[in-house]
This record gives structure tokens, C-alpha cells and sequence, in this order.
RNA sequence: GCGGGAAUUGCCAAGUCUGGUCAAAGGCGCUGGACUCAGAAUCCAGUCUCGUAGGAGUCCGGGGGUUCAAAUCCCCUUUCCCGCACCA
């Protein structure tokens, strides 16, 4: 046993004492620009951060073992509104908010005092961020991250902000940022824009927002106006619905004439509209009357719907009775009830008249879809809300995905639904013949100050437009070129970049940088993160300079990424002198483009597309991104890991309760990149084990190598050959392994395999003494290998060998290869092959105690037929013609049969073994008879089965009996 | 729905790109043995079916195809997981 805390904490000061992390250019040596996302500093890192930290880390130092110089730099997020929320809720002494965040600074200290102190001070933002990014790197220390951490920064820094200005007046000037309408969650008591966090159960609710189109039916001096989400259905309108108990207006709706419900009015005021309400009356009012389609001369009544929900979109809905089942069977329940009928004086003959039109080609559709839906979820009335709802998604989905529009639609016959929804909304507004509304789709949110959220438009929202001029195509020659690993995932990149449209790119609120054309705009999180990795270049270099924000004018970012400009000139408008000006740019120039960068997937769609765009956007060709590793994401004992389930494992409590070594060890070979990562509790106890014994056996090898002087010139033994070569090539593989970025294959055999068979070597080693020296030589690199992955336990024990420096700092070199020796492999192998027959059939006959094992090697005229048969590639025709030249061979009966059960095991495929197989046993005879526990006899005439005869090369017969 | 991914022998999981060396690595579990008073740990052996001779048969979600040869390539199909925009 080790202590592991002591041994880590020695060797991560040694490693900051030392610098041997902090990269600097070296002109002399080729570059590795590594990155992992840097983490949100509002709150405590978890194991899902510290697999793709670990991951990360493990890279870097693979990079560094080949001889790159490379830089691994960090830094925090702050942008946008979680810390915010953190501090209001602190402030309005939220119990959840506030227990939530004592748990989080208990994790670093277990005075309740100081928590308390801490945590109460959180009520200022920048007390968050500063607490929480001090603890993120301590954590991210003490798992033995190998950070350059001169270079960190948060993205709420005043040089940061500069550096984001500069990126935002870029992507203006190339054309990249619009302004468009927006529509948004809006709390009017905060008088701010909302989204999950400032939403009472946000994050569990669908915060989406329908987009409904409000179509303005003609009706006396202005416009009756129903709202739907299906504006193509216009077609097939046959009458109106309206709540004869609910309350209507006439109103002057942007100077328009409109009769829509009470309700509606202050939601359309929300959105813009300028509201003057003349008349309230009841819906009762109405009914009978006709309006005026839009599409034709048709007039079409105003009919009693109890149904209609006053408080929904505008109060007033038109009938489509072919395609929507509420309408459907309404009408049916109107032409029904004839008290109804005489309660509002409508004529029974009129009413009934009314046909569902259908309006829509679906195949195998040989009715009113309104009608068929209705009958399968069997709808009895226009109450049997639940099952109207259900029949309605189910008719809405059928038609939209798979509909054509008839011959009833004009100009849109033909069009696909799908197709035709965009179509008619957009004309229907063109020729003012509608107008839009928005509507979350979740009923009733509340703000957590609890006023209810309605949703605004944002008249001047800026946009970054993904298909302005040739971003796009630009963003994809990058992906094109760039090497994403796992394979699969770059299909997924492709149909994200076709895909993405529009994106805004600033918020009204939260920490960040402020759009530099328009200061009432802060930048949203994801957009200041996109090019960042730039920003590492240069930051330790303005630090130590002590260059302010104010001079970090655009002209210093144009001159240090872009190489434009005159640095005379810039040294003097900036006051940053020129050779600083200088050494930023040859700094960006060295270690620019990023190398490789590693994170999650669930970044695809938004991070990493926006990486590559930006990129593409802003940098020349050079310096775009180059590669990509992806994982997927870690999940708890086959459980999703989350604030809510309670099963959140925190970077802070690995230190505590596991250790590093085992953490790296553990979560690099749980799972391959492409694969979800389960952390079972049971498995990483196994692995403890594993490392400790590695250590142990590791430790006494050295101790007892110190004590024998022998030298690996002086082996003798082929066995200890044999022992050298196969862990050499073992070594080999697994580093092999690694340039795949293969992490469980590369521990599986750098780890188990190597340590299997060295195990298996120590036991059947005959000279113990060989032994230790075989392991000295092997040792080192042993160790060179694993530390990769388990640092601090290998630092440790390189020093204990007497190693110079730090492992974490060796060069791998080429693993000892000349100590390969195929030849005795090949031998080893077959006799390998020769014990594991014997045991297979000890194991399936009975033999007896007293039982000697019989080997025959093959006769020799097989020999020399196999070679025939391999050099004519099992060509059977060429082979019997080489054999019909000797006459006295070809009268062997066993000839053919031999040659063809050759044939069929392509015996030309396998590698021709040129070995001597009696000369073989008879050295290795020890070996064999100590493994099977038997006294071999080699090729007696005793062979009472005839077993002799069935010797081929290079699988000898065996007969065990006495 | 759109887009992406996955399905392997009790469980987890390699292998699939690049077809043959694949009854298919490794781990867990289970069975037997060693050690031990006993348990834990550790070590050894076994773990698709059949087999008193190193072998044979069947098998990689289901169905079809290509090939001398398919877990691997192609087509169809079923089931499961993930992402879908102002949220970091």
C-alpha cells in the first residue's frame, strides 16, 4: 500500500515548482495546441468535466512523451445569466438556492462558519465567479492536470471584453450579424427577458413558443379574427366558432377594426400591437352572422362553440371540419341539437347543409381524415377533450409530414403540407391579409418572482445569419478538412451545418461583453466562446506587461491574429510597445491553429459548430481548427447524473474519497470515446486494488534490482529473451494504441496485459536473478507508458529507481525495440501450442496417473509438400504439377488428402514458421513436462494408435498412455 | 417528426472502417479447485451445445443478398439511446 494523497500533493508541487507545464514557443521543436472547454464557473466541476479533463490531459501528456511542445491552457466562463441567478436567488434568500450552494462550498472547506461567510457573499456576482473559479483549479490540480495556468482568464475579464469587441466588429464587418424581430419569454414585473433559470420549474417545462397566424376575416366595417397554427387549412374554412358565453370586443388594433376576445387584447399589446378597445359584448352576439372568406366569395356563418377557449391565441377559431377533429365533430354535435339550433335561431336546414371540405391528399385516406381520427380515438363530443387532443396531434402529424394540398388550393395544389404552411403564411401577410402572434406552449409559466411570462418581440434582436454570404461554405471546407475522431460523428457536423439558419447572439442582460455597435446588448454565452482559444496565445504576455483594457484597441487584434497592419503605428495609437506587439503575434503564430481539441458531444450541435464557423469566418486557412475528439456523456450506475437525481459526484469528493491516480486510471479505461462511460462504484474498488498491487510489485522489483549486480548483456536464458521481447512489444501496441486515441486498448494492454504476463513470467522464470534485470530494463519505460495515465504513482516510482527528472517530462524513445526477438517469440509460441493440446485433450480423456505423453513430429515429405503447397499459393493444379516431376513422392496415398486439407485451411495465408520442431521440444522438453505435469516421450517408435501418421508441420502428434 | 448513433455469447464490453487467423479479447457474475478455523482478498481452471483425443455443430436484434468465405459489405425491417437553437 501507498499513500496516495501524499505522494499526489508531492508530485503536483514538485510539477508547479518546476514550471515543466508552462509552454513556451520553441522554434525548434513542432507544436501541440491542446484544448478542453473551459467549465462554468458556477458551481463545482463534476466527473463529467473530469472525463473529458482527464481525456484531455492524457492527450497532452501522450504529446509531450513524443517530443511536442505542447500547451494544455484553462480558463472560466462566466457569460450570461446562471451566476446572476445564483445571486439574486442568494439575495431573496431562496432556501433551495441557498442549501444548494452551502453543499457546494462545503465541498472545500468543512468549517460551516466560513460556508455561511461564502455563501452569504455570493449576493455579488463577482464573489461567485471568483470563489468558484478558484476551487474549479484547485480540483482541476489536484486530478494532476498538466495546465499552463499563466494563461487563465474568465470570460467576464475587461481584457477578454476587448478581445470579444474586436471579434463582434470582425464578424459585422464581414456581414455575418443581422437584425431581425425575435420573439422571447418576457416577465413584465423584472421587465426582462427569461429563460430556464428565471422560470419557476423551467427546467422542466417546454419553454417553446407557437408561433400562431391571426387571419383576418372580413366581417361588417373590419375583421373577425381567429389565430391558428395551421394557416393552410384556410382552404377548407366552412364556418366560424365562437364562445357564446365568453367576452368579445370590437377593438382598434394598430388602427384595424378587430372583434377578438377580451383576453387577446392584452396579450397583442404585449407583442407590439397598439390596442384601443371600443365595444365588450358576448360572444352570443355573433352567432349567425357571416364573415367573408379570404380565399373566395364564400360567406361563411359564426356558430356557437363551446369549446373555444377565450384565453387562447384570440378567442375565436375557423372551422375546418375535413382536417381538424374539434371542428369535426362540433359541427356534428350542432346539427344535432336542436334546442341549440332554436337558442341561437339558426336555420337546422343551413346548419345541415354544412360539408367538411377536404382540402388535403392523404394516401390511403378515403374520408375526412377530421372524421376518421375522430372514430379511432372514439370521440364522443366536443367535451371529450383528452381524446380530441390526442386524435388531433395524431391527424395534424399524418398530414403534415405526409399530406399533399388538392386542387381546392389554388396556387398551392400539389405543394407538400409541409411546404405549403410556410408558403401561405408568408403570402397571407404580405397581402395583409393576416398577422402573427406567439404563444408559449407551456400554459401559465410564471416567473420564479412569480408574475406570469408572456412573450414579447424583440423589434431590433441581433442575429449571427449562418448563411450570410459564403460563411457557411467556408465553415464546411474547414469541417472538410478537419479530422474528427470517432469517425461516425462527422455526419452529424454535416447536417448540423446545413441545418443551422439564424442565431441570436446577444441577450438583454447577464455577464459578458457588450456588442461593441450596440452597448445596450450583451453577447450571449456561446458566442463569446468560439474563438477564445486565440485568446490563450496572448494573455500571460498582457498580463506580464500589465497592458490595460483600454489599449487593447481592435488594431492590436487585426495586427497579433490577422498579421494586418503596421506595428509603428499601433504601438503608438495602443502604448503597447512594439516588441510586445511583436512577441504576441510570434506567440499566436507558433502555437495557432488548435491542434485538438476534446470535449462532448452534446457540443456538436452549438459549440463546436460555432468553433468552426467563427473560425472559418474570421482566421485565414491556417489557422482553422485541425482536429476533433468527441465522448460521450458519463452516466452514474446506469443513471443520468444531475443536480435533481442527487447523484452528482463532484472532482472536489474524488480527491477525498478515491484517489487521482485511480480517478485517471478508472475513468480513461471505463469506456472508449465513442462510447457512454457508466461509473460503477463496485468496479472502481477493483481498480484500486489493481494500482496498488502494480505499485507494490513495481517497488520490490526496484528494491531487489538494487541488490543484484548483473548486466542485461549478461542474460543468458532464452526465456528472459523471450520475457523482454513479448512486454516490448506489448509496450508497443499500447502506445500505438494512443495514436488512435484509443484509451481502454492502450490501458488494457499497457496495463492488464503487460502486467498478466509479466506475472506469468515471474513464475516460470527459471533465474530469478534475470529476472530483476529483464524487469530494470523494462521498468523505466513501463513507466513512461502508464503515466500517462497514473502520474503521480509513476513519478513516484521513477524517482524511487533513481530515475532522472520527471517521468511526466521523458520522451518515450522506441521502448527498447532491439531487445524484439521474433525468432524466439515464433519458438515460444509453438510450444505454447504444443502444452495447451496436451492439456485440452488431458482434459477430455481419461488418462491415467501414470500416463506418459507421446509427441510425433511431422514426417518430413510433409514438410517439403508444404512448402510446394505455399509457394503455388494452394493452387491445386499448379501444386500437382510440381508434385508429378518426382514419381516416387506422388505414390504416397496420404499426398492428396494432405495436400487438400491444406488447401482448405489456406495454409499459404498463415506465416511459414521455419523451425525444427524436434531440436525444439527437445530444448524446451523442462518447460512442457513441468507445465503438464507429465514425462514427455519424443518421437519413440511405441505408438500403439497410429497416431505418428497424423504429425503434420508444425502441429505434432500426441499420444498420452504408458 | 427531422437529424445522428446503437443492437455481440448471463451482464458490461472489444471486434465492424480494412471480410478469412472469430466460438469471438477483457471485465463482472457463476461453477470447481488452492490458500484459510471461517469469511474477505488473492491465485488456478471452467463457463454456447455435443464429444473418453487436440474435434464437430450452432451463433453476433430479425429477414434477404453479395462472396470460395460475413459479427464485419449491400438492401429491407424491428427495438433502444441522444440532439433539435437564445439554454449553458
Amino acid at each position: 500500500m501507498y499513500d496516495a494523497r501524499d505522494i499526489e500533493k508531492k508530485w503536483q508541487d514538485r510539477w508547479e515548482a518546476s514550471k515543466i507545464f508552462e509552454a513556451n514557443p520553441d522554434p525548434k521543436k513542432e507544436k501541440k495546441f491542446m484544448t478542453i472547454p473551459y467549465p462554468y464557473a458556477s458551481g463545482p466541476t463534476h466527473i463529467g468535466h473530469g472525463r473529458s479533463d482527464v481525456n484531455g490531459d492524457v492527450f497532452a501528456r501522450y504529446y509531450r512523451a513524443k517530443g511536442y511542445n505542447v500547451l494544455l491552457p484553462m480558463a472560466f466562463h462566466i457569460t450570461g445569466t446562471p451566476v446572476l441567478a445564483i445571486s439574486s436567488s442568494i439575495e431573496r434568500n431562496d432556501d433551495k438556492m441557498l442549501e444548494r450552494m452551502r453543499s457546494y462550498v462545503s465541498l472545500h472547506t468543512s468549517n460551516k462558519q466560513k460556508v455561511e461567510k461564502v455563501v452569504k457573499s455570493f449576493t455579488d456576482p463577482w464573489n461567485v465567479v471568483k470563489y468558484f473559479s478558484e476551487t474549479i483549479k484547485i480540483d482541476l490540480k489536484s486530478i494532476g492536470m498538466s495546465i499552463d495556468w499563466r494563461r487563465e482568464f474568465t470570460t467576464g475579464d475587461k481584457l477578454y471584453n476587448k478581445f470579444i469587441e474586436w471579434q463582434f466588429l470582425k464578424m459585422k464587418n464581414e456581414g455575418y450579424i443581422e437584425k431581425g424581430n425575435y420573439p422571447i419569454l418576457f416577465c413584465p414585473r423584472c421587465n426582462n427577458a427569461v429563460g430556464e433559470d428565471d422560470i419557476a420549474n423551467g427546467d422542466e417545462l417546454d419553454l417553446n413558443i407557437n408561433e400562431f397566424t391571426c387571419i383576418k376575416f372580413p366581417f361588417e366595417d373590419g375583421f373577425l379574427v381567429p389565430a391558428t397554427l395551421r394557416p393552410e387549412t384556410i382552404f377548407g374554412a366552412t364556418n366560424l366558432w365562437i364562445n357564446p358565453k365568453g367576452i368579445y370586443v370590437y377593438a382598434l388594433v394598430n388602427g384595424e377594426k378587430w372583434i377578438i376576445s377580451d383576453e387577446a387584447t392584452s396579450l397583442l399589446r404585449t407583442q407590439g400591437k397598439n390596442i384601443e378597445i371600443l365595444e365588450k359584448f358576448e360572444g352570443k352576439n355573433l352567432i349567425g352572422k357571416k364573415v367573408k372568406a379570404i380565399h373566395n366569395n364564400a360567406e361563411l356563418p359564426i356558430l356557437p362553440g363551446t369549446f373555444v377557449d377565450t384565453s387562447t391565441a384570440t378567442g375565436v377559431v375557423y372551422s375546418v371540419p375535413g382536417h381538424a377533429p374539434y371542428d369535426y365533430i362540433a359541427l356534428i354535435d350542432l346539427q344535432k341539437n336542436d334546442k341549440l339550433l332554436n337558442q341561437f335561431h339558426l336555420s337546422k336546414n343551413e346548419i345541415s347543409e354544412i360539408q367538411p371540405i377536404n382540402i388535403i391528399e392523404l394516401k390511403e385516406f378515403d374520408d375526412f381524415p377530421a372524421k376518421i381520427y375522430c372514430e379511432k380515438f372514439e370521440v364522443q363530443s366536443q367535451d371529450d377533450k383528452e381524446k380530441l387532443d390526442k386524435a388531433t396531434v395524431a391527424n395534424y402529424k399524418n398530414e403534415f409530414y405526409n399530406g399533399f394540398l388538392n386542387e381546392k388550393c389554388g396556387k398551392y395544389n400539389q405543394k407538400p403540407v409541409q411546404e405549403a404552411v410556410k408558403l401561405v403564411i408568408n403570402d397571407l401577410i404580405q397581402d395583409g391579409q393576416a398577422a402573427k402572434i406567439y404563444i408559449p406552449i407551456t400554459r401559465a409559466l410564471k416567473c420564479r418572482c412569480g408574475e406570469k411570462i408572456f412573450v414579447t418581440i424583440l423589434q431590433d434582436q441581433w442575429f449571427l445569419n449562418f448563411n450570410a454570404a459564403d460563411w457557411k461554405k467556408k465553415a464546411l471546407e474547414c469541417l472538410n478538412r478537419l479530422e474528427i475522431i470517432p469517425k461516425k460523428y462527422r455526419q452529424n457536423f454535416v447536417n448540423v451545418f446545413h441545418w443551422l439558419e439564424k442565431r441570436p447572439c446577444a441577450r438583454k442582460r447577464g455577464l459578458g461583453t457588450k456588442l461593441p455597435f450596440d452597448k445596450n446588448w450583451i453577447i450571449e454565452s456561446l458566442s463569446d466562446s468560439t474563438i477564445y482559444m486565440s485568446f490563450y496565445t496572448i494573455i500571460h504576455i498582457i498580463n506580464r506587461n500589465k497592458i490595460e483594457a483600454d489599449q487593447l484597441i481592435p488594431e492590436v487584434f487585426d495586427f497579433v491574429f490577422l498579421e494586418k497592419g503596421d506595428v509603428i503605428k499601433i504601438s503608438q495609437l495602443s502604448e503597447i510597445p512594439k516588441n510586445v506587439l511583436s512577441e504576441m503575434r510570434e506567440e499566436f503564430s507558433y502555437w495557432y491553429p488548435v491542434d485538438h481539441r476534446h470535449t462532448a458531444i452534446m457540443h456538436i450541435s452549438n459549440h463546436l459548430s460555432f468553433y468552426i464557423f467563427h473560425h472559418a469566418g474570421i482566421f485565414p486557412e491556417k489557422y482553422w481548427p485541425r482536429m476533433i475528439t468527441l465522448i460521450e456523456p458519463l452516466i452514474v450506475e446506469g443513471q443520468k447524473m444531475g443536480k435533481s437525481k442527487g447523484n452528482l459526484i463532484s472532482l472536489a469528493e474524488i480527491r477525498e474519497k478515491y484517489s487521482t491516480d485511480l480517478f485517471r486510471f478508472y475513468i480513461s479505461h471505463g469506456a472508449d470515446l465513442g462510447v457512454s462511460m457508466d461509473w460503477r462504484e463496485k468496479k472502481i474498488q477493483s481498480v484500486s486494488s489493481h494500482i496498488d498491487k502494480f505499485y507494490s510489485f513495481v517497488k520490490d522489483n526496484i528494491t531487489k534490482s538494487k541488490e543484484i549486480d548483473l548486466k542485461i548483456e549478461d542474460i543468458e536464458s532464452d526465456y528472459s529473451k523471450l520475457i523482454l521481447s513479448k512486454m516490448i512489444k506489448s509496450f508497443m501496441n499500447a502506445a500505438n494504441a494512443l495514436k488512435n486515441f484509443n484509451l481502454r486498448k492502450y490501458l488494457q494492454i499497457g496495463f492488464y496485459e503487460t502486467f498478466n504476463l509479466i506475472q506469468e513470467f515471474k513464475k516460470n522464470a527459471e533465474n530469478e536473478s534475470e529476472f530483476i534485470v529483464v524487469l530494470s530494463i523494462l521498468i523505466p519505460d513501463w513507466l513512461k507508458l502508464l503515466s500517462l495515465t497514473i502520474p503521480h504513482v509513476c513519478e513516484e516510482l521513477w524517482e524511487y529507481a533513481g530515475m532522472e527528472g520527471f517521468v511526466s517530462n521523458t520522451l518515450w524513445g522506441d521502448f527498447n525495440e532491439k531487445y524484439i526477438d521474433q525468432d524466439i517469440e515464433n519458438e515460444y509460441d509453438y510450444i505454447s501450442n504444443i502444452i495447451k493440446d496436451i492439456l485440452n485433450i488431458q482434459k477430455i480423456a481419461k488418462t491415467q496417473n501414470n500416463d506418459k505423453i507421446f509427441i510425433y513430429t511431422s514426417p518430413r515429405w510433409k514438410i517439403d509438400a508444404l512448402k510446394i503447397i505455399i509457394s503455388k499459393k494452394g493452387d491445386f493444379d499448379l501444386i500437382l504439377t510440381e508434385f508429378k516431376k518426382n514419381s516416387e513422392v506422388m505414390k504416397n496415398k496420404q499426398l492428396i488428402p494432405f495436400i487438400k486439407a491444406q488447401i482448405k485451411n489456406r495454409v499459404w495465408e498463415t506465416t511459414y514458421q521455419d523451425i525444427e520442431e524436434e531440436e525444439l521440444i527437445k530444448k524446451f522438453i523442462n518447460l512442457i513436462e513441468k507445465r503438464v505435469g507429465r514425462p514427455i516421450v519424443l518421437n519413440s517408435s511405441c505408438d500403439p494408435t497410429g497416431k505418428a501418421l497424423k504429425a503434420n508441420p508444425f502441429k505434432p502428434a500426441i499420444y498420452i498412455g504408458d
